[in-house]
DNA sequence: ACCTTAACTTAGCATTGGCTAAACTCTTGT
DNA sequence: ACAAGAGTTTAGCCAATGCTAAGTTAAGGT
């Protein structure tokens, strides 16, 4: 459900007040574009986050189990069944009561795709000089908000450095 | 009201289950972590876009409404008053009703921080050869989930680069 | 085989950050 | 001076993501 301020300024009419020059009505739309960027994407990332820990642990223990999940993401037993109901829905993940994880062919899909994501990133920040540590906290975060140019721009500094 | 998960694996004690090797654990350990940091960065990122964005606002305009943050912010107005109603709990704005809004000292120092990171990423956005639009856009997200050495290695990279 | 315990689920609550609709205030033009 | 319209606020709604507490299920050790 995704929710669209009325505020967009239409790309065909003026819409300038009186006080507002041309230039500051451009700022602001391709401001408002950014920022409305950042608010969609956080509605993906924690659903990535999941898929792609849950892939991990399907990977290590050949089985994902919901409270291993909540270990590794820091959150309560309760949040994760929650989680998965979500995901469930829009058809990443399945499972049956009391029973492991599995995850969707899309589920899996978008695994792989966290992974390269992530990877990319984290190997970039060693490149760039940043300490193990850092590089694997900060990886997290910025992940989700690397389009694909900047990632590609990423790959082929780590690819020159070498 | 920052929620603690009681699931944090205490520093001194073991915590491992007969299945869960240490390595295992401490994995797990470090994960949580990051995710504990991207969520805890969320906490405090819109409410550091509102305040950059009203410190761009007054120095552009003299002075900053309600109208033009929300259009910026590509939001609905009601969303802005409600946004500002926590800025002014925590001290960084302040606002007679249907007047301007100001901000306070910290409000300044926090847009000025702001402004510093999101100068750095860009740049460095630029410098890695990323398209103007592209790292306008990224930069955005990416502000504020980079640490002080990231953004350091960023700055230090831009300036070897020219 | 069963009993304990760990894992899981359900229920109910809080907070954040969106929205619309309707009411109110301020400013500006005539 | 005041009416209209732009800007602001209030009220009430929704969804997402977290929590705790209490109940339920499944699995492993004796």
């Amino acid at each position: 459900m995704l929710y669209v301020a009325n505020h967009s300024i239409p790309a065909n009419e003026p819409y300038r007040s009186s006080k507002m020059s041309q230039n500051a009505s451009k700022k602001a739309k391709l401001q408002s574009q950014a920022f409305k960027r950042t608010r969609a994407d956080h509605q993906s990332e924690l659903a990535e986050d999941y898929v792609e820990l849950i892939a991990d642990l399907i990977d290590e223990k050949s089985e994902a189990r919901g409270n291993d999940v909540a270990i590794r993401m820091g959150v309560a037993n309760a949040t994760v069944v929650k989680m998965l109901k979500r995901l469930m829905e829009r058809g990443l993940v399945t499972q049956e009561p009391y029973r492991e994880i599995m995850l969707t062919g899309d589920g899996w899909a978008m695994a792989e795709n966290g992974r390269k994501r992530h990877t990319i990133v984290e190997n970039f920040l060693l490149a760039l000089g940043v300490s193990r540590e850092v590089a694997r906290i900060d990886s997290e975060g910025i992940e989700h908000h690397v389009s694909n140019e900047t990632l590609k721009a990423m790959a082929k500094f780590v690819t020159r450095q070498n």
